[in-house]
DNA sequence: CAGGAAGCGTCAACATGGCTGCCACATTTC
DNA sequence: GAAATGTGGCAGCCATGTTGACGCTTCCTG
């Protein structure tokens, strides 16, 4: 949260920078999530796999529904990832402790070695990225960031961070 | 481009901050293209029309081939999606003055009036956004994606901006 | 000025990853 | 015991990407 008041007509909310934000963001967005199709593509799987994956990295024993709500897809096309997932053998799920019905999501051996390899490709983009930009403007990339999502969101997404 | 030096040991290259950005990027992103889905449906159109919508709103009589350049989809899948805009009365194309082989597109009357409304629910979610972090969180969100569009693309990105 | 290259359009076939609707089952909760 | 919840599965549809091949028209160069 900056502590800028900003005015009426502050310049950077006129159209032009507006639209660079937008394009920006997809174009960077682009070439981020271009940086590990090769690798998907590889084991045969796509980006869907790819998004399932790494949540399930990142939040070992999430249930399928947390995982849901993350992906904000419907019950079926997550469906049919895990179970591509589960047949390649880089997903396992257990019944939960407390609630039965739940299943625990969580990654094998052999997924989290391929989360780690697509993370690493992400990573060396992303770094190079912050470091080139410096730490400060790292603060505002997440600052904006979080901006544009829904407050209602932001507590699933601050919850991966432990 | 920061002034600063990152050391070797940066805290902010370290693996939760390079996950936080990939959360926070995907999110921003999702929630930002679902902002205009709304809009387009009513119309019976989808995000690819729009993204043509937006580029040649932005860069008015540009070439089909340019604009396969900037979008990075096939010459196939762009037909596709300029055959619909054509139908719906939204793009128009004229004969290159200088070379009479390209295309030039442009957004007929109605073209424009959809995209300034598409547009306007971006700004509304982006200057919010803005808004929010502040002028110099916008500068950083603003490097660190320039940083992740490769050098070789950026030219074309910043001819968008006249 | 002939011939190759470039810009564009288009056909067919196919893959991915969303969607809806509907049903089934086990389990938990009221 | 009834209702709500978490999950799984089937059938089918749609949007949007892909490859490969082919054919125009136009431009440029030797």
């Amino acid at each position: 949260m900056a502590a800028t008041f900003p005015s009426a007509s502050a310049l950077f909310l006129r159209e032009p920078e507006i639209r660079r934000g937008v394009e920006l963001l997809y174009f960077g967005y682009s070439h981020l999530t271009r940086a590990i199709d090769a690798g998907l593509a590889e084991k045969g799987l796509g980006r869907a796999h790819h998004r399932a994956l790494y949540f399930i990295a990142r939040q070992p024993d999430l249930t399928v529904g947390q995982l849901l709500g993350l992906l904000a897809i419907t019950k079926q096309s997550l469906g049919r990832v895990l179970t591509d997932l589960g047949k390649h053998g880089l997903v396992e799920a257990r019944t939960g402790p407390n609630d039965r019905r739940q299943r625990l999501l969580r990654l094998t051996p052999a997924g989290a070695e391929l989360e780690a390899a697509l993370f690493e490709a992400l990573r060396e983009r992303l770094s190079a990225a912050y470091a080139k930009a410096g730490q400060e403007a790292v603060g505002g990339f997440w600052a904006v960031l979080e901006g544009l999502v829904p407050a209602a969101e932001l507590p699933r997404i601050e919850a991966l961070r432990r």
